[in-house]
DNA sequence: TTATATGCTGTATATTTATGCATATTTTTG
DNA sequence: CAAAAATATGCATAAATATACAGCATATAA
């Protein structure tokens, strides 16, 4: 079904970008969205999506894909491969990254992991990336999940 | 408290080693180990050691160290490239699929030997193959024509 | 077409989990 | 040591989540 698979989508880019903490948070962000549903749906998503509840400093349990879960502890260091990245560059619903020589494939997988909504796949050469935006993504609004996912991209892209 | 450690470590080798699906059922393996407590010290514990809670096939749920969440993603069985694959998706004249890591190349071999007319290409890198679709050709038309040829794809595209 | 099967959904409800509060236990301080 | 403070616990219950069931829609078959 169209509008499940779009609600599941859905789905994902908030669990990306902001704490949720119960079904009953998420159907009303989803509600925002356009998405009308109720809480026992989302219950059946979640198992779905395979989301994960991960206990939460702040808010007490937080939903979160499961590629959060690893990712938000380790990485992100100076070793990160982002640092082998030189430059971006958009062609339509693709966009390249040019990085330093054999970098490709340890961006890529890095990419990958972040399991990110507007990316439906990457593939790498030795010094280039190559990233399928998905549909209907803006090349501003993919720079811009970008740099939620990676603060410290900020102002390298 | 000494206590309270102890019934820790205990909680984290149960989950180690058995798939628990309730505090309820994490209680009564706990007071077969000696340890005498409630629900409600439970539910604390489990912040406390930041255990996640991951949808399963099995049991709908289970409780599980978060070092867990990579590995408890189950990988298939039989030995066909197909079952490699873990999702397609499109963008334009580009179909994305994604497989188990380094899967790819014997993935899009597979596809190429084919020889389907709506497919003028692909490319593999490690875990992902571009597939370049013919002009003309809409997603539903490229989905009905790979499941025309391989009809075990039906219920996973 | 009709019949049968399959999948998705909401409602109502059962099950499970979290938590306010009072008590108990441990640790700290004098 | 006693008293105070901090931490841990259980009970009762509130809050959140999962699920049985029925209805609907779509697909498949005859």
């Amino acid at each position: 079904m169209i509008s499940r698979d779009n609600r599941h989508r859905a789905i994902r880019g908030i669990l990306e970008t902001s704490k949720i903490s119960s079904q009953n948070e998420l159907k009303e962000k989803l509600e925002n969205l356009g998405f009308e549903t109720t809480q026992a749906t989302l219950s059946r998503d979640l198992v779905a999506l395979r989301i994960v509840r991960i206990p939460d400093a702040d808010k007490g349990y937080v939903y979160a894909l499961s590629s959060q879960v690893a990712s938000s502890f380790s990485l992100m260091e100076d070793n990160s491969p982002l640092n082998a990245c030189k430059s971006i560059a958009f062609s339509h619903n693709l966009a390249v990254i040019k990085c330093l020589p054999s970098f490709a494939p340890s961006v890529a997988l890095f990419l990958d992991g972040l399991e990110m909504d507007v990316i439906i796949g990457t593939i790498a050469g030795d010094d280039t990336v190559l990233i399928i935006i998905r549909e209907g993504v803006t090349h501003a609004q993919f720079k811009a999940a970008l740099v939620s996912r990676l603060p410290e991209l900020r102002d390298r892209i």
